[in-house]
DNA sequence: AATTTAATTTCATATTATGGACATTAAACC
DNA sequence: GGTTTAATGTCCATAATATGAAATTAAATT
């Protein structure tokens, strides 16, 4: 995942260098060692040094006792900020609540950040749950109903060239990966006004998704309903009628007009 | 908040100058605009420029219709991974489950992040909880029932450099701002076990707090349970007993002895 | 203790980021 | 609608920073 856009603004590059290199620790499965890093950076060792630690100065990662590197906390204090900032988290939020109540399922609210989509919103009633579960989970465009409900929002040159430079990988044995047959199915998508996904993103799992509107008429975020596939009713318009009727009402909160 | 420590690191100005103004974003109440943050960053107009862009084009922050500027999802993407790979945060849930079950109260834990503690997480029993809700808020060493006991945690002169390296900013009308009569106090912690501080952080809040130690008798991390005022039980060692008995669970978790 | 391997630091140099000055766009006002 | 005012964007010579080869130190291994 991740990569893919990458215009790096000119006199920035040793900053857009440092994120890198964050985010080369975040991806990684087990925190990473100097040595790891100067692998998959393409670093020089000094360099790839300076870096790290300029990045644990900020707080922005720090060291295990192994000399491993790991994600800092600052990086959760900021994401507070973040969420606190997003309003359409606030608009949308009364609108998911009873979406959720009304379907019994779990409800995501995602917004797009560059050539893929950030889960900012979990509305789930059965369990409590905890704060990590989903919300900053990434989620690629091609292979979940919140990205193809998105898609279809945009104006059909911007959703191609998207798509055009997406990595298009495979989540699960279901996902499709081919860009024309997404392409075509986003005709589908924009005719029936919801994209439909089943256990492309994550076995065992079916979405139903649609996007969020504002006054000009471009997505701002996208909703999904996530039913476990077992307990799928047969009868969709049950989940689709529901959540287009959620995504209309936020989207008249933010100025979107029919 | 923030600033304090500021050890800039030799090689890695431009990218800590580029965090300052990241963080200058998040803490503004409003969204700033370009003008706003020359202000407020000591930037000239092309540098900062720049340096926006380049935030801009890593996704760690947007701009509004307005041209102001708020903080990006990429933040929330990456405080998701940092979460799941803070170890001592899957070590702590079922002892700190357990202390909000027996208290009914809520429970955090706090981690430290340079002058100050971050949450990174919350066990709350009665309500279902919005993410956000206090996971990644920053709170002061000197205010917080967390803070103290941390602070208790070090080795004396390590806590009184922190202390005086502190801003100790009042968060309420009972905060203490006095790094005296904090160091004093830290001497009660000491020998009772927990800290406890009244409305010093949070008007209408109480809060007992107890450090997770290491291996290498270290605080690594810090606990409170906060009680609303109205509700709160003469006898304290109701509270402290139990929270000081989950911490030593915890602490044992991770090698501490005795 | 000797050897190997990895982690830091140094420093001259190439590269990058800087900011004064200017251009453009948007907003406010007449 | 035109003019002023204020804000946002852009260039480019230069100053300052980041770079990496090599040397140093520390840690791990034999």
């Amino acid at each position: 995942m991740s990569e893919g856009i990458s215009e790096v603004i000119k006199g920035a590059k040793s900053f857009s260098r440092s994120i890198k290199v964050l985010q080369l620790i975040a991806d990684q499965g087990q925190p990473p060692s100097l040595g790891d890093l100067l692998e998959s950076s393409e670093l020089t060792r000094p360099t790839l040094y300076r870096v790290l630690s300029a990045l644990e100065a900020e707080g922005l990662i720090l060291r295990n006792g192994n000399k491993r590197y790991k994600l800092g906390s600052r990086l959760v204090s900021l994401a507070h900020r973040a969420l606190a900032q997003t309003d359409i988290r606030d608009a949308a939020r009364g609108a998911l609540e009873q979406l959720r109540d009304t379907l019994g399922e779990t409800v995501h609210l995602a917004i797009r950040n560059r050539d893929e989509l950030v889960y900012i919103d979990k509305i789930e009633s059965l369990e409590l749950v905890r704060m990590s579960s989903s919300i900053g989970t990434r989620v690629p465009f091609h292979s979940s109903a919140v990205g193809k409900a998105f898609l279809t929002a945009l104006d059909s040159t911007q959703a191609h060239a998207l798509i055009d430079s997406l990595p298009m990988s495979p989540m699960t044995e279901h996902s499709s990966t081919s860009k024309e047959s997404l392409k075509s199915y986003l005709k589908q998508v924009k005719s029936q006004g919801y994209s439909f996904e089943s256990e492309e993103n994550e076995k065992g799992i079916v979405c139903f998704g649609a996007a969020i509107l504002n006054a000009n008429r471009q997505p701002e975020a996208s909703v999904s309903v996530s039913v476990p596939k077992f307990r799928l009713k047969k009868d969709h318009t049950h989940y689709t009628a529901a959540l287009m009727a959620a995504c209309e009402a936020i989207s008249r909160q933010l100025g979107w007009i029919e």
